[in-house]
RNA sequence: GCCCAGAUGGCGGAACUGGUAGACGCGCUAGCUUCAGGAGCUAGUGUUCGCAAGGACGUGGGGGUUCAAAUCCCCCUCUGGGCACCA
């Protein structure tokens, strides 16, 4: 019989779905685990090999716990609001809502062909009014515990889409989406107030078992940054500015001061004569894009004020600058300029001919040399007054502590992390649950007034302005509180905040009372392990961990961290370069599949490398891994009467084994413990090695086996099926299909535990040791392990080849690890 | 510019706390088989010198530590990822 994938395959997902093999219980709790994969973004009706890579090998390891006693909760649904799906129907006229679902049902047939053990009766979809009545309950949730917030801001604004972004969307100063140049502009916006969290996002990152690459990611754009607030004063007007610096110590070297351009004292201390210049700095300013405005490269531009400030630790006069490297939304708006030790101070004094003092002297420095550059490291304090001859780290605190006494300065922490921006001026997303009226103001809709349902009558043509707000039947409501006229809030969610709570609604998938039930989520979550892409690293991950930390104070679960475990599978690269359409690189899994099936491909690319640094596409490999099944397939047809029959015996003694029975029971059990610590880690590749080598042990084993003793036959019989189960996760239909053959009436999955490893197999006893002169190898023998020192040392010492190189010579030292070497050091 | 990760045969990749470099697979070579299919089996395969025994060289480049380095330290090159005037 030929190995036939595509009939196997069928007639074991169709078993799987008739049988509820992996339908999960969520009222019990018992030996629970939460596995969950990134859920799909279904703009394209198609599954590509990142998809396969994200949930084959995924679901290879919640087999694998499976069959250690766990119960698996494997749930899949569709994050279906959002741009791509808006952009396509403004091209091709086809509602977002249609071709969203058309999406869906190919790609719920796609996914299921991969034979995941998804329990569908969970399934999410973010862009129904079942999904998004309770997107909106998280909003106005966050609004009554001051979380949520309308703001004017500058924002970042993408013209092409023709909407505002949040700062985790602008990479490298352009759109994430469509890479257009972002500006700036001053917008009312809603924020979700993630600032509040900063401190707790950063601590807890601590107890994560996550990849330390993404929590340095988030670190870095969490951004702490421990200094003081100096408070300086203008001397014209008395008005007092304030600045953040983490480098106190270097305040005697303030030479001039810089304002922010959008900063609110600019207009009011800048002199009348400076009021020119000031106001078309200001505009032109506004005017840049971000990527102008970041690029470092470009020289820097500012204007003097006319005004000057005085600096608090020595009373000298300084002028003061706008410049736009000042960032308005850091800190206060403004810095002290330290050119000495400050590379964009430096660079500005330079471009303007300001004073640069040095005052912190770099040990090995003379004094009087003029600076370079500006140098940033720590150093002795050199004229500072009273703090001269400190060292910089000590004078960072004393000079913090006379400021603070005299009351013009303040120790403060400030982070990078801006709020999040949350509303968009698009149509295909859940709508802000805000009603505004002109006498009550903001009014959030009643919770049992939800959801607000997003009308689909509407001209989603993108103009800047809401789509929404074009439907006046939508926008023309009733104020709740007062009941007069009053208008609904047109803009909709950006769709990280449909994704920053999903993880929750699962288990509650089919719960229409409440976003999830409180038991059940606190019993199933927080999820045990997550598996997605490292390019969600900064957005989803972080605005999930604060979406968890917001709701676990307005007293809905009881964690803080949705994740505790977190894989990221690498990127599957073609030709070097991401896959895209636009490049045209893509490789469609469909036409593997159908020549080798689901198990092959989706081992084969666990084969490939390891899980999370992904590699390059080639095909060139995957008949290795058709050829394994196969023989797989065959090995087991061919020896179908011992596997069936009477050789089932599970308690054998190592110690009664000889030759090569008791080789292949260590083998076999050698891989258990190796593909046991592989799988549990994602090491998927050298799991499957390890496989390999046994399979190449059974078969040679099976050679001669109709000349085999019984208890032969046995160790046969007891590695095969150890073997089939450890392929199980691998390759699950072959697994069930060979499963079968051995006379098995029950799923595998349901039927068949994970092998203990056998310790008592494992011990080595025979070693090679290798025998060195000078460290360079010149023989090697092999010995019973735990073979005394004193003898390896002879044994070396008579080898014929070993003499060469000893003959004559003294040996100077000789060194010999147990079970490993002898070294001979010779003179 | 700064931070992080990486570089190993013709190719994908293995290698525990420094102790046989190249597991496993692809490819290639030779042989055997077959109801000739994109099949199976056996052996070989880092480079190089040699009939062989046995050498020399070898983990991006250069230095170092050590009896011993892919592994530890310093410098450099390249590749991938992140940040990008955050004071």
């Amino acid at each position: 019989m030929k190995y036939n994938p595509a009939e196997i395959e069928k007639k074991w997902q169709k078993r799987w779905e008739k049988e509820g093999t992996y339908h999960i219980d969520v009222t019990d709790p018992v030996h629970k685990l939460y596995c969950l994969v990134m859920f799909i973004y279904p703009s394209a009706s198609k599954l590509h090999i990142g998809h396969w890579f994200n949930y084959g090998p995924t679901d290879t390891w919640a087999r694998f716990k499976k069959l250690t006693g766990k119960r698996v909760f494997q749930p899949m649904g569709y994050d279906a609001f959002g741009l791509p799906a808006e952009n396509a129907a403004v091209k091709t006229g086809v509602h977002p809502h249609k071709s969203t679902q058309e999406n869906i049902e190919d790609i719920r047939i796609q996914l299921k062909r991969i034979g995941a053990m998804y329990d569908w009766r969970y399934e999410i979809d973010t862009s129904v009014p079942e999904y998004y009545t309770w997107t909106q309950w998280l909003f106005l949730t966050l609004y009554k515990n001051g979380n949520a917030y309308r703001a004017k801001a500058p924002v970042n604004w993408c013209p092409s889409c023709q909407t505002v972004l949040a700062n985790e969307q602008v990479i490298e100063g352009l759109c994430e989406r469509c890479s257009s140049p972002v500006n700036k502009k001053d917008l009312v916006q809603w924020f979700f107030r993630i600032t509040n969290y900063a401190d707790e996002l950063l601590e807890h990152l601590d107890n994560l078992d996550w990849p330390e690459k993404t929590k340095l990611m988030q670190r870095n754009w969490i951004g702490k940054s421990t200094g003081v607030e100096i408070q300086f004063t203008i001397t014209d007007t008395g008005d007092a500015l304030k600045v953040f610096t983490t480098r106190p110590d270097t305040l005697f070297g303030v030479t001039y001061m810089v304002l922010a351009p959008e900063h609110p004292l600019v207009s009011k201390i800048t002199t009348p004569e400076n009021k020119e210049h000031v106001a078309r700095y200001i505009e032109q300013a506004s005017k840049k894009t971000e990527i102008d405005r970041q690029a470092i490269d470009r020289e820097k531009t500012g204007v003097p004020t006319g005004a000057y400030a005085v600096n608090p630790i020595n009373d000298e006069k300084i002028p003061v600058w706008i410049a736009d490297y000042v960032l308005y939304s850091y800190g206060t708006g403004a810095v002290m300029a330290v050119p000495g030790h400050d590379e964009r101070d430096f660079e500005f004094a330079k471009q303007f001919d300001l004073p640069i003092r040095n005052v912190i002297l770099e040990p090995g420095k003379n004094e009087h040399e003029p600076l370079e550059k500006a140098y940033i490291d720590e150093g002795t304090m050199i004229q500072s007054g009273a703090y001269t001859g400190m060292d910089s780290k000590t004078g960072i605190e004393k000079i913090s502590d006379e400021l603070e006494e005299r009351g013009v300065g303040k120790r403060k922490i400030n982070y990078r992390l801006r709020d999040w921006l949350v509303s968009r001026q698009r149509y295909w997303g859940a709508p802000i649950p805000i009603i505004h009226c002109d006498t009550c103001g903001e009014v959030p809709v009643p919770e049992d007034q939800l959801p607000v349902e997003l009308p689909t009558d509407v001209d989603f043509k993108p103009t800047g302005e809401s789509p929404l707000a074009r439907s006046e039947s939508y926008m023309n409501t009733t104020c709740p509180k007062c009941g007069s006229g009053a208008k609904r809030d047109p803009d909709t969610m950006d769709t990280f905040v449909c994704s920053s709570w999903y993880y929750l609604r699962f288990p509650s998938a089919t719960l229409d009372t409440a976003p999830f039930d409180k038991e059940t989520t606190n019993q199933w979550l927080p999820v045990d392990k997550y598996v997605g892409g490292a390019e969600h690293a900064v957005m989803h991950l972080l605005y999930a961990r604060f979406i968890t930390k917001a709701l676990r104070d307005a007293g809905y679960i009881g964690f803080d961290e949705p994740f505790l475990s977190l894989v990221h599978q690498g990127t599957i690269t073609n030709q070097g370069a991401k896959m895209s359409k636009s490049k045209g690189n893509v490789v469609n899994p469909n036409s593997f599949i159908d020549r080798y099936g689901s198990d092959v491909f989706r081992m084969y690319l666990m084969f490939m490398g390891p899980y999370e640094e992904g590699g390059d596409w080639s095909d060139a490999g995957i008949v290795g891994i058709d050829r394994f099944v196969r023989r797989v397939y065959h090995l087991i047809i061919e020896n179908t009467s011992y596997l069936a029959g009477k050789f089932r015996d599970d308690r054998i003694l190592f110690d009664t084994l000889e030759s090569d029975a008791r080789n292949l029971y260590r083998k076999c059990h050698q891989t258990i413990k190796k593909l046991s610590v592989d799988t549990e880690r994602f090491q998927f590749n050298t799991a499957i090695a390890a496989l390999m080598e046994l399979l190449n042990e059974i078969s040679r084993y099976t050679q001669s086996m109709h000349q085999r003793s019984d208890i032969e036959k046995t160790v046969f019989v007891h590695t095969i099926r150890n073997f089939i189960i450890m392929v199980a996760p691998f390759a699950p239909h072959l697994a069930e299909e060979v499963w079968e053959m051995c006379g098995q009436t029950e799923s595998i999955f349901t039927s068949a535990t994970w092998p203990r490893c056998d310790e008592s197999a494992l011990n080595i006893e025979e070693v090679t040791i290798v025998a060195q002169v000078n460290g360079r190898i010149r023989a090697k023998f092999v010995v019973s392990a735990g073979t005394d020192q004193n003898v390896l040392k002879e044994m070396t010492l008579s080898n014929e080849n070993i003499k060469r190189y000893i003959d004559g010579k003294q040996i100077v030292k000789a060194i010999i690890v147990k079970d490993k070497l002898v070294n001979l050091v010779v003179r």
